[in-house]
DNA sequence: GCCAATTCATACTAATTTACTATGTTATCT
DNA sequence: AGATAACATAGTAAATTAGTATGAATTGGC
């Protein structure tokens, strides 16, 4: 029941690329250099980003990343959900089949995770980009 | 962000132990047998258990554990930090200090984290082992 | 007093996950 | 052409997780 470093990092990445938006992108490197981040992971994580539709890419030199979204269309559930794939579960399914934590499926406590991964990802789909940045 | 497989035990044992409860312990074993789970991982649990003061123990033959306090009195919460030491915590001080998530303390997203953190132990401080097996 | 059943304690371990690094390739601007 | 980017994949060291192994200390019943 923690956040990851990861996705740690993906909020100060994207909160520094929100700080300096314009209609130029943002490389990584400049992201990094500002937030004192590790560039080839983050690079990872914005292959992500992007695939998640929160980022759009340019190509090439004078390239980089520039957000996608409004900024208050980007949730902390969206960038945990990119970037730490299966970042919440209910493990009565999905992974953990090895570990058969319940057979018997669903297991009497099916609904009791179910409802917490659900607060939680209500919760964190709350909490928008917008906010985040409004306090730096 | 999910909660582990150490957490799902430890309640689906004390919810047997709910279920079962009266002035006579019940053991480790027998709790293992109904509800299939590794005795000795369980055993582990069960001191940490203790040592929060949510069960008591008996020593020897015909021993076993007792719940130590009232069902509304456990919630999920103190069952986390139970067995799951670190359950949560904010990664700008703490552990994580070899990674060096924020060097400047505290960095601009502390409040976040920290806001974060609350959110959810007050969340999980809310459900309560009597919900938990009311609906079993 | 002995034995079985129990809690209690510590150390080990295999598999997975996490937070990276290394080594490139491909695309674009000047 | 050369520099600077994104893009892609594979490797890796350290930590964590979910256990097991071994054995001690404590108590009840015979």
């Amino acid at each position: 029941m923690h956040i990851s470093i990861k996705t740690g990092y993906a909020v100060r990445a994207l909160s520094e690329l929100a700080l300096n938006a314009s209609e130029k992108p943002i490389s990584i490197s400049k992201i990094c250099e500002k937030q004192n981040l590790p560039i080839k992971y983050i690079e990872q994580l914005f292959r992500n980003l992007k695939r998640d539709g929160l980022v759009k890419s340019i190509h090439g030199s004078k390239g980089g990343y520039l957000l996608n979204r409004e900024l208050n269309k980007i949730s902390l559930k969206n960038i945990m959900k990119a970037v730490d794939d299966d970042f919440s579960h209910n493990f009565c399914y999905g992974s953990h089949e090895h570990i058969d934590y319940c057979k018997g499926f669903p297991c009497g406590f099916y609904e009791l995770w179910d409802e917490i991964k659900d607060h939680m990802e209500n919760y964190l789909d709350s909490i928008k980009l917008e906010q985040i940045i409004s306090r730096l």
